[in-house]
DNA sequence: AGTGAAAATGAAAATCGTTTTCATTTAGAC
DNA sequence: GTCTAAATGAAAACGATTTTCATTTTCACT
């Protein structure tokens, strides 16, 4: 890891060698208050500048990207190999991941057919959960006059 | 139109049909301040929040959908019978749209094998575009150290 | 047409996550 | 060791979004 930033030109220091490891041992979608929270759990001296700093590092080198999803919060995403898309409750928030090659397949072929290159993809399904369907959660959306 | 909104138990008023005539008038991805901007054009009275609401109104009641891409400015994007998704160029901030009927019939089926009712989606492709490439733009990403 | 309750509006202020500033410290190349 | 660029932490600035609240308006129902 050292290694991998001193090639991209940036210096270790013990705050970022923190910052990155604990970001790898979170679940996914860490925004900056959850890591900062666990980086603070652990040295107490960190600022949250550069929890925030760290954070928009790590995708500038490629290892995460950001994602939305409704509420205003800003979280980060490690980039795994296996490209992923999200199910986005609308309900409970909750998000469940599913493979996407196929439609990276897809979209790469219709990145080459509008002359872009291809650096990366966001694939979202917004709807409601089982748990939800059931609770009668949903249509609180359409029907939200009812009697 | 009026009648759509009184079945959704909502009101007409002059500003409101002012404010979704001017939204559907504009190009895509339009933000609040481009449309307080064109509505204002027209009368200088109507307020912010009027505007604001009436944006997420459109929102509620399906015929747009937020969109974000990169800089904070959230947009709002009509909902068009053909589903599309964008082509969003890192350099210029371009939006490209292409037809996502494929890539919507897969994530139909994802959600469905997920358990996930679908109510929307979000497919966006992240890259450069022919000019920006062309100017060589492109990488300064990757490529920011340069001597 | 008149009335009343609920909804909508406009101006201003509050919110709140994000980003910048700046003085100081530190990493790491030479 | 020195030196310079980068990194850090605290605090402040930012700025889009959202809320508040007094007032006005719509429209269902007499
Ligand atoms: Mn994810
Ligand atoms: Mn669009
Ligand atoms: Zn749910
Ligand atoms: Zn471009």
């Amino acid at each position: 890891m050292k290694e991998f930033l001193r090639t991209k030109g940036f210096k270790m220091t013990p705050q970022r060698e923190l910052i990155f490891r604990s970001f790898f041992e979170m679940e996914q979608h860490v925004s900056v208050d959850e890591l900062y929270d666990k980086v603070r759990s652990i040295d107490r001296s960190i600022g949250y500048s550069t929890v925030w700093r760290n954070l928009k590092l790590i995708c500038r080198v490629g290892l995460a990207q950001e994602v939305s999803m409704g509420d205003g919060i800003t979280r980060y995403d490690r980039l795994t190999r296996v490209p992923h898309g999200h199910l986005f409750c609308l309900g409970c928030k909750k998000v469940i991941e599913f493979n996407a090659d196929q439609i990276v397949g897809v979209l790469a072929q219709t990145a080459v057919e509008n002359d872009f290159s291809n650096k990366g993809f966001k694939v979202e399904v917004q709807g409601f959960c089982a748990e939800c369907r059931a609770k009668g959660a949903v249509d609180s959306f359409e029907t939200e006059s009812v009697s």
